[in-house]
DNA sequence: TACCGGATAGAGCGCTCGCTCTAGAGCATG
DNA sequence: CATGCTCTAGAGCGAGCGCTCTATCCGGTA
């Protein structure tokens, strides 16, 4: 039998993480590549170097709390990279641009798996699990509240900045998408050089 | 025991398809509202008033290739509305805006659960499974040239009308997960205005 | 030392999955 | 009627699903 330190110096991928939060950040990425259906309970616990007794220890509520948590989690996620690109700059469109083009390298280099670590998990499940559903649109709401805080620093009137800041992340997420189907970064590229386009048409 | 016509008078739904088009049809319905891994190859023979053996005998590739073919009728049905919609007014920033309204009224009519008939298949199956992969690579091409062909129609240069189409499709298809995602027509209403917005950037 | 509760471990439950297989129905030919 | 072909019919296969359950390990406390 394995110690509990000796079996995190197994895990080797996660570092020094707890095992629920293991847990949580494998069944984020899982979910993110193959869907909510496709990733099984035993895979995820197995890829998180934990078992399914720990697994239903720490979610009682099954896969799909799980799912709801993996959302959150790649809500923040996501959250901070926006955060930081639309800090980088004091620009929005070049700032959206930036993300944009971030994205689409970030989608290529992950060989076209890592699409929206939201989109996949809640697409599936939308129309019956409620939590899910619940999590996924609280993540949208954010990422459109960061851009609409930075659109109206930049000076564009409230009404302008939310629908604006609806279609970006609306566009980001569907010109992902797009790029992932087409496997190739050209969608997103041209989505952020639009997007830049429409910011400025408010100055 | 039933005859073949007897058996096609049971089935109300669909009226006098042949069997093989109706398990299409449900398959590209179910796959829409509930992604592909969820949509069983039970289910759908069940929904299309069929058996296991009609449908492995019209589709011998399996769910696989029923998928593809889901998909491509998907394809046609909504690049028929597409073409539709953009030749019913002159101008195409109005006609794309009467599209995202279109969709957001279907959408909101369905209870929020028919999104894109080919996103919800793809993305789980993007991965792994190539012929879909390409099967929804092809449909959005096929949806990008008819907006640019509207475009280019419009007196917009080639460069621009290519870029400008991507942009289109996407954000069409990520406000329609939006606002399926969040029960709400607002994320397509207000796509559809700022792609106007930004059409009429162009004039 | 003995004990306790959080955490780990995985066998096994009932069920459904995609798919195969054989049997037969219906119909156009001679 | 006999033959051959397309299509219908559904029982059943092995595998995997989400989840439950009991047994155990471990560090901290008394």
């Amino acid at each position: 039998m394995k110690t509990k330190a000796q079996h995190d110096e197994d895990t080797v991928e996660q570092g020094p993480l707890g095992t629920r939060e293991r847990i949580v950040r494998t069944a984020s990425r899982l979910m993110q590549r193959q869907g909510y259906e496709a990733s099984g309970v035993k895979q995820i616990s197995q890829e998180a170097g934990a078992t399914l007794g720990s697994l239903y220890h720490f979610f009682p509520g099954g896969k799909q709390q799980l799912a709801a948590e993996a959302i959150r989690h790649g809500d923040r996620e996501f959250a901070d990279i926006l955060g930081e690109m639309l800090d980088s700059r004091p620009d929005p469109a070049g700032a959206i641009d930036d993300c944009a083009v971030a994205l689409a390298e970030g989608l290529h280099a992950s060989a076209w798996l890592d699409g929206c670590p939201v989109t996949a998990t809640a697409l599936g499940a939308a129309g019956h699990l409620p939590d899910i559903q619940r999590a996924a649109a609280e993540a949208f709401q954010r990422w459109r509240e960061l851009v609409y805080e930075k659109l109206r620093g930049a000076g564009i009137a409230e009404d302008e900045a939310r629908e604006l800041a609806s279609t970006v992340i609306s566009t980001l997420e569907g010109a992902e998408m797009a790029a992932q189907v087409a496997r190739s970064e050209e969608p997103l590229r041209a989505a952020g050089r639009q997007l830049a386009r429409l910011i400025n048409s408010y100055r």
